[in-house]
DNA sequence: CTTGAATGATACGGTTCCGAAACAAGCGTT
DNA sequence: AACGCTTGTTTCGGAACCGTATCATTCAAG
C-alpha cells in the first residue's frame, strides 16, 4: 500500500510540477483553490460551500470567493439545491475536468522522470 | 528510472498535500512562490533574480515581489553580489530549510498513504 | 405565523499580486 | 568622464485575496 518516495524525489517532483504549472498559460490557482478544485473532482458529491469550508478548515467567505474566481474561469459551476434552497451545490464543468486531467498528466510525467 | 503513478494516484496525492498545506498554519505560498522556493533549495547556487525569472518564464518584478513576501516570512534572504554589485544573490535561510523539509515529509507521508 | 437556526453572499479595510513601463545603480568600454 | 548595457527595484492602475462582521434567504419547529 502506498507509493514510496525519498525526500529528494518528493521535493523534486513538487518543484517540477510547480514549474510546469507556472510555465503554462493555464490560470495560476492558489493552494486553496487547488484543494477546492481537486476535492470537487475527486471526492463524491454533493459539495456545498459549508462542506468545503469544513474540509479545508477555512471560513465560508474563502470558499465563496474561490468559487467566484474559479467560476469565472469556468472551472466549476454553482447551482441552488432545489431540495433545500439554502444550499449551493458546486459541480464540475468540462473545462474543469480538462484542467484536472491535464494536471494529472503533468504529475505522472514528472514522476516518471524522477531519478532514482 | 522514475516513479510510476496512476492518474488517480497522482491527483489524489496532489489533493492530499494541498489539503495538508491549507490546513497548516504555515504561510500559503502561491504556485510561483513555491516554484521559486524549491528552485532555490534544490538547484545549485548562485540564484539571481534574472536567473529565477528565466527559469520560471516570468518577468523580473514577479521575482522581486515574491522575494519581498517570502523574505518577510524569513523563507529566503537577499545579498548583493560583491563581485558584481548589480546582482542580487538569493540564499537559503534556516526557516526556509525547515519549511522545505516539512513539505517533503508531508509529500512522502501522503504518497505512502495512497491506495494502490 | 413567528421565531430561531442554518446557509451563502456581501461589505469593509487592509494586504498582496498582476503586467507594463519607468527608474536607479553598477559595469565595461572607449 | 561618458556612453551603452545589464541588473534589480519601483511605480501605476486594476484585480484578487484575507479575516471579521453583517446581511439575506430559506427551512423547520413551536
Amino acid at each position: 500500500m502506498g507509493v514510496s518516495l525519498s525526500a529528494s524525489q518528493a521535493l523534486r517532483l513538487w518543484q517540477q510540477v510547480n514549474l510546469a504549472e507556472v510555465h503554462d498559460d493555464a490560470p495560476d490557482l492558489s493552494e486553496r483553490q487547488m484543494a477546492i478544485l481537486l476535492t470537487i473532482y475527486l471526492d463524491p458529491p454533493p459539495h456545498t460551500v459549508r462542506g468545503l469550508a469544513a474540509k479545508l478548515g477555512v471560513t465560508k467567505p474563502v470558499i465563496t470567493r474561490a468559487l467566484d474566481t474559479m467560476g469565472s474561469h469556468k472551472l466549476v459551476s454553482r447551482h441552488r439545491d432545489e431540495a433545500d434552497r439554502r444550499n449551493v451545490l458546486v459541480k464540475r464543468t468540462v473545462d474543469g475536468a480538462l484542467y484536472v486531467e491535464r494536471l494529472g498528466d503533468v504529475i505522472i510525467a514528472k514522476a516518471a522522470e524522477l531519478p532514482l
